[in-house]
DNA sequence: AACACATACCTTGCAATACAAGATAGTGAG
DNA sequence: CTCACTATCTTGTATTGCAAGGTATGTGTT
């Protein structure tokens, strides 16, 4: 059991909070998440993950200047997004009880 | 982004947190994550997972007779197994920690 | 100019795993 | 006998994080 399967189905929601808080770009979005304290989150997962999302329409992008290197992709939230961003904090915070439940209690 | 996706890599560490407590079987093991609060489990997910794990040496298993039904395989921790659980609470408080740094902090 | 390096984005193929749907079987109640 | 409940297992599918690699821009050094 790794790391990396208990990030399923949690990356998204945590791309959701950051992008909440500020207009974000992914290369940014990996780093910001290292501050955070996870395990590095590859380039290869996230930036799939916005495109998906934006499909989706949570979220919409537009192209900036950087100063320095290639130009930047700003994510920021859409409403639907907003939606999703609260349910999945719902969703969070249920899950973090039934597990704090079941390896917590009792003994 | 259903409930589903963030149970992967947190049922196992579930399951055998379950067994920690005491010899259990599958069918049952299924009625108690309900009791905790979590939406109903499928027997399709539990059982293949309960053989992956005996396979790794984190479970044993007996089967008796049940005294209305067909016979049950209950399950215990092995040594191994209980490593793993303390493994595996390593990393959810870990991964709790995280997450609500980043859904919680700043706004 | 040539080169290394950091920044920044994207694609392909793979592995892990939860689930739906369904098969199989024993027991007891009506 | 039929139905419901208990109990286990199998097959096929969808999702998703990641490794590995590719493309491209800007800065600084030699």
């Amino acid at each position: 059991m790794s790391q990396t399967q208990m990030m399923k189905g949690i990356l998204d929601g945590c791309l959701l909070a950051i992008i909440a808080r500020k207009e974000c770009y992914g290369y940014e979005m990996a780093e910001s998440l290292s501050e955070y304290g996870f395990d590095t989150i590859s380039e290869g997962t996230i930036y799939p993950l916005l495109m998906r999302m934006q499909r989706e329409g949570l979220v919409s992008s537009v192209l900036r200047n950087s100063t320095a290197g290639p130009k930047r992709k700003y994510y920021s939230l859409t409403s639907k997004g907003q939606q999703e961003l609260n349910e999945f904090q719902t969703r969070w915070f249920q899950l973090e009880n039934c597990v704090n439940a079941v390896i917590k209690e009792g003994n």
